[in-house]
DNA sequence: TCTATTTTTAGCACTTGGTACTAATACCAG
DNA sequence: CTGGTATTAGTACCAAGTGCTAAAAATAGA
């Protein structure tokens, strides 16, 4: 049995209903509320929510848009401008909307230290890199806008325990913002690499 | 000038126009290749082209389940299923395969980074918490699959200085994989929280 | 060149999920 | 009982198609 609701309740339930499925059509919305199609078209206009159509599109549309910005999580963090194995590489980040807590508008740590542990591992020139030890200092508070420059110097190498010294500097506009020591293991020492070093 | 082309070439350019802009209709492509819009139906059906509502719709709902993988960006990193303000807090974070290396199938340490870095920032009963300085060791490779469980605890709150120590832990079938002590600004300090404590 | 086949175009009826508008009811309160 | 809100019904129309038939144009084969 359908109780009958008022017609505040109606929209309200509509607003939730097409938020949580935008994929529903009018037809079977009259059916779920009890009500005649048009009813649900003339709440919908007072609501302004769109036809079903423009609803999809604007998922479709608005995903396409994520699609880009979801690639990151299993990629490099950063784009890697400049690197010279087993000695230096650099990087750029730029910093938006959802690297930054919405209260204080200020990038979340990290999303700072991803860029410098992936910067790390890039710059060993190894088949296997993994991180060991981190000490990082979150200098600056980085804001969404910013770009932040990475640079990532190979410190020293204790061959036989396989291990790197990597520091790594962050800086938006020539300040620095982030700065870190990142020991690596490596499964090779340097100067053994495979073959084809191209 | 348009230049007359072949039906094959024309169904090949069909099939990365339409891939690469799945938002094009019949019309716009029949004026685009200088063809009928018959044509272009007939191209469709057989390259097996679904009409551009069915394109739009296949755009939304493969971008709605995204959302879902893409949302932990900018939210906590893990979920936390147990916290006491300015004491302890525990989440658990689900180790999937967009989180490790293809090479080695390790996870990349700016995730378990990321996951022991957000339930620092949770922790403390504040309106802003940032991360001023963290050491941390990965103490043991964790894989895909994996259910890593994060411990953070409260140590010591310099009250003047607005800083507060967290160690953090995290351990795989209770063995240790990493861990942390974070230093995290505060704005206020212990205590004097804003009034609204539910 | 003429025919046969493929390719392209045209036209019509029908579909979905609507908009825009008008008109008729139903309901509820003062 | 009357007025206003709410609801329903019905019509014409739209976009972007499908499905089908049929004709015209282009191309290839001998």
């Amino acid at each position: 049995m359908l109780i009958k609701r008022s017609k505040k309740e109606r929209q309200q339930l509509l607003l939730e209903t097409i938020e949580e499925n935008p994929f529903v059509t009018d037809e079977q919305l009259a059916t779920q509320f009890g009500v005649s199609v048009q009813t649900i078209r003339l709440d919908r206009m007072e609501l302004s929510i769109p036809e079903l159509r423009e609803r999809i599109k604007d998922v479709a549309e608005r995903n396409l848009e994520n699609e880009v910005k979801s690639l990151p999580i299993n990629e490099v963090i950063g784009e890697i401008i400049d690197i010279e194995l087993d000695e230096r590489a650099i990087s750029i980040f730029d910093v938006k909307e959802e690297h930054v807590f919405q209260r204080n508008g200020i990038a979340r740590g990290h999303h700072l230290f991803a860029q410098a542990n992936s910067l790390a591992v890039a710059v060993i020139d190894d088949e296997l890199a993994l991180t060991v030890r981190a000490n990082v200092v979150f200098v600056k508070p980085v804001r969404a806008g910013d770009r932040v420059i990475t640079k990532a110097i190979v410190r020293e190498t204790n061959k036989e325990k396989n291990r790197t010294n990597i520091d790594v500097m962050s800086t938006v506009n020539n300040k620095l913002v982030f700065k870190g020591e990142f020991e690596m293991y490596r499964t090779k020492g340097v100067g053994e690499q495979h073959e084809n070093s191209d």
